[in-house]
DNA sequence: TAGTGGTCTAGACCACGAC
DNA sequence: TCGTGGTCTAGACCACTAA
């Protein structure tokens, strides 16, 4: 049985907490600098280390984000990109010559960094769903999305380098509409879609290269492109800042 | 960020890298335990808390869990349930009387706990969506789902209570087919849906509930159900443990 | 009971940011 | 320059787990 619930919690918990409460009653704004550790060590007469785990599970939590030399502040929420899975996908966007990514980022300045457009072999998973033969290349391209200069998700598109040889598909600009549009050039333009939704901490790489903030998880979304003979023709792996994005469907009951 | 010539990177992440790397060279596989915090210390000559830290940089990623008394541990992965989005919600499930969490969980053992059902004035932002007057109250359905004994989501169903008041959408069973089927016998059944999904790191009640280690995030699903009318007729708010679950979505280009 | 991780103290030097 | 957080040390007591 558990007695003597609150004196039983350790300190940095408390003190954990009483900051938490600040910041939900909005004594402490989004931005705001919060008491830093020697405030902290003064108030609650406590050392130094028992402060800092405290504000360590703000940040882990994604409460809060130390910068060094200035002081913990609390963290400010990003512009929520609104990603409609479905609608974004309608032949009318790429179809038309219109960028899907353009459409996302609607009301922002979008930007797409070409990291790298190789032939190698896929990994075993990917070339099986694309049905390449054992050692087959695989065309694929990396990227980086930003928005108003912030990265904001990662993407490795996978497609059969035989399949796409000689197309802007192996290009950098990849002209109007993009992939879908040149693959339906090739007979080959998408039909249909399977996305799967996935969440976790990133890597010190992912977070490097997405700028993320302690306590920030990522999004994996891995979209595979079918023909309408049922046919998978691209594999993208996406990895999405969780604190700038809402993916939403909308589809009727089937 | 380190790009420092291996020299100026702290103790604490060339030991975590270390870590990192003996575990992805499979010299420790899942459950497996990893050198105590007291072997650190010897191995490379550093103080405790060093040791710790390091330890907390793999507990951060969630690749390892210390467990009191016992040692740190390497995560172990849950049962990747599949949840397929859109087929799920099919009326040939619930209108046939079945469950759709027991389609989600084929092959495990599912279990549903209702933590409670009142009549609350609901959040703004829901009452809004509902179409409730100022003040008016909504049905609210709480619940924890269990796959295997172990939780995975929790739930926070809103619904017009008015609308649901004498029937079993009222009690903690709902009967065949569950709330989509009652909503259909009052001439409400949902024909159309909306999913928004983020994610974010679990508050520490979130995070008791779901039993989750440390460095697993949730993902939050809120769907909305439509009727034929196009009027919202419920809000469901879910809270997943991002390591159990891989969320799916299918559908044709539109 | 022996060993583990959880909490906590009281110091230290450093790099960085704001002024 | 001065205060900030980042790193690090060398101890301490405790609760818990496993043998």
């Amino acid at each position: 049985m558990p007695r003597d619930v609150t004196g039983r919690l350790p300190k940095y918990l408390r003190i954990a907490a009483a900051l938490k409460d600040a910041i939900a009653s909005g004594e402490y704004g989004p931005g705001d600098r919060l008491p830093g550790e020697s405030d902290l060590m003064s108030a609650y007469g406590v050392a130094r280390m028992t402060a800092r785990q405290a504000f360590g599970v703000l940040r882990a939590e994604g409460l809060a984000e130390a910068r060094k030399g200035a002081g913990v502040f609390v963290r400010e929420f990003r512009v929520g990109i609104r990603r409609r899975g479905i609608q974004r996908l309608a032949v009318e966007v790429w179809g038309a010559g219109g960028s899907i990514w353009a459409a996302d980022g609607k009301g922002h300045e979008p930007l797409v960094e070409v990291l790298g457009i190789t032939e190698e072999t896929a990994p075993a998973s990917i070339a099986d769903v694309l049905g390449l033969e054992d050692g087959a290349l695989a065309c694929v391209r990396r990227r980086r999305f930003l928005l108003d200069a912030q990265p904001v998700m990662l993407a490795t598109s996978y497609l059969d380098a035989v399949l796409v040889a000689g197309t802007p598909i192996t290009e950098p600009d990849t002209g109007p509409g993009g992939i879908y549009a040149r693959l339906a050039e090739l007979g080959a333009g998408p039909v249909r879609f399977r996305e799967e939704i996935r969440s976790r901490m990133p890597g010190p790489e992912e977070a490097a290269r997405l700028g993320l903030a302690a306590g920030t998880p990522v999004v994996l979304v891995c979209r595979t492109a079918y023909t309408a003979e049922g046919k998978a023709v691209e594999v993208n792996e996406m990895v999405l800042d969780s604190s700038a994005y809402v993916l939403e469907y909308e589809f009727d009951a089937p």
